[in-house]
DNA sequence: CGCCATTTTGAGTTGTGTCAACCACCGTGG
DNA sequence: CCACGGTGGTTGACACAACTCAAAATGGCG
């Protein structure tokens, strides 16, 4: 996805952005940032949930990724912004300036390789997303996009709780899938006894054994 | 796609590249470098066409892209590469090491906000390919694609003959379609004198109004 | 309690994949 | 020069996953 997963936290960076950093906390639906708007902006996210979306002239919709803790919004757009960011949760981000950015690199250039090597990892998780969306199934993609979810709020494991913040028209967009294809692959999913859906807004894994394993077979194996 | 597509000649770099710069000259089925090669060099493509290919270890086959004379190979790759890459035609290619690639930031750090847009627009291209893979029908898809490559040749009219230097299993492997989707779609805009195939390897567009509304237009317009 | 938005379920359709022939092109060798 | 074989491309018949349209159920909230 087009969000920055999982960046590492920027140890190497604390030093020159610590001077300037500026945090914003946001309530749930508020909007980060509209595309097109001019780029100028890295955000990341301390706490909350965002939403990155893109709509097409026709109407189609499609939600590029979903940024949680840790992750960093904004690197890899050009002057202007090319979806639009809100959040789904209220949510608290640091903010930086892309002149801030700038000038760190030119103090130090070793950084530059650094923000490349960010870019290169965005453009690695755009690669399994385009991988994803053309090659799998459905099941494969709402699996898979369970567990993506279990891994980033660090609950691998079974019989935890986890926040669903996201709609199912959301993860539709996401997965190019329609809400109806989400809705009966997750009742499937819960039929089978792999997750349980306690309530809206959260799943509970009770086989990530099973569930892993769909998320990677091939489409043949469903 | 991960190739990096029109990259505007980078007139600033010139200067800085042109003491290093080496030139190579690749035959047809040329492999640049593979997946897993440690990551050293950035290719900029003066004639020919190359092929970044990725393979799943379930056998599944992403063709990510496909670079054209003016665009820029290597790009985005972290410690090493991601996709193996080969040449389709004769090709030459002009390379600089990463090395260079960062001294030359270190002179002149401006060159840094260049690297970062030229990152920024390839992950601007991977995220319409993932819009192109989840969300447009197979005939959109091939529309689209036979009109990138007539953009990317500089043949924008009717009646030009076009070189179609990738096979139809390349074709669906870079669209997500099989090759009999790939052969039928071609055919059906045959017949309809959208295009015209004279032979293997090339085609002709018959009418780019035509063209250009099948690729833009929603699934439910065919 | 009643309303509204969201989600689930159902029935029927359709686009694309699969499997299997068939065809066209082209270099090779008799 | 033509028969041959091989590769890549096309066409056909059929299956099935996901979409569409429609309706019912659920849950949240004033």
């Amino acid at each position: 996805m087009y969000l920055f997963p999982n960046a590492a936290a920027p140890t190497g960076q604390d030093h020159s952005r610590a001077q300037t950093n500026l945090g914003r906390v946001v309530g749930a639906t508020t909007v980060l940032f509209h595309e097109g708007d001019q780029a100028g902006a890295l955000f990341e996210v301390v706490c909350g949930v965002f939403r990155a979306t893109k709509v097409f002239p026709d109407g189609r919709r499609q939600v590029v990724g979903f940024a949680y803790p840790g992750d960093i919004i904004g690197l890899g757009h050009g002057a202007s912004y090319r979806f639009d960011c809100d959040a789904l949760t209220p949510a608290r981000v640091e903010i930086s300036t892309q002149g801030e950015m700038l000038a760190a690199v030119s103090v130090r250039p070793e950084l530059a390789s650094r923000l490349i090597a960010m870019a290169a990892a965005e453009i690695g998780a755009m690669h399994d997303l385009s991988v994803l969306l053309c090659r799998k199934s459905a099941m494969e993609r709402i699996a898979g996009f369970l567990m993506s979810l279990a891994r980033r709020t660090g609950k691998l494991a079974n019989d935890e709780r986890i926040a669903l913040p996201m709609c199912r028209a959301d993860i539709a967009d996401h997965l190019g899938l329609t809400i109806e294809t989400v809705s009966r692959n997750m009742t499937k999913l819960k039929v089978r006894g792999i997750v349980d859906l306690p309530s809206r807004g959260c799943f509970v894994i009770r086989d990530i054994e099973r569930l892993t394993q769909l998320a990677e077979s091939d489409p043949s194996v469903h």
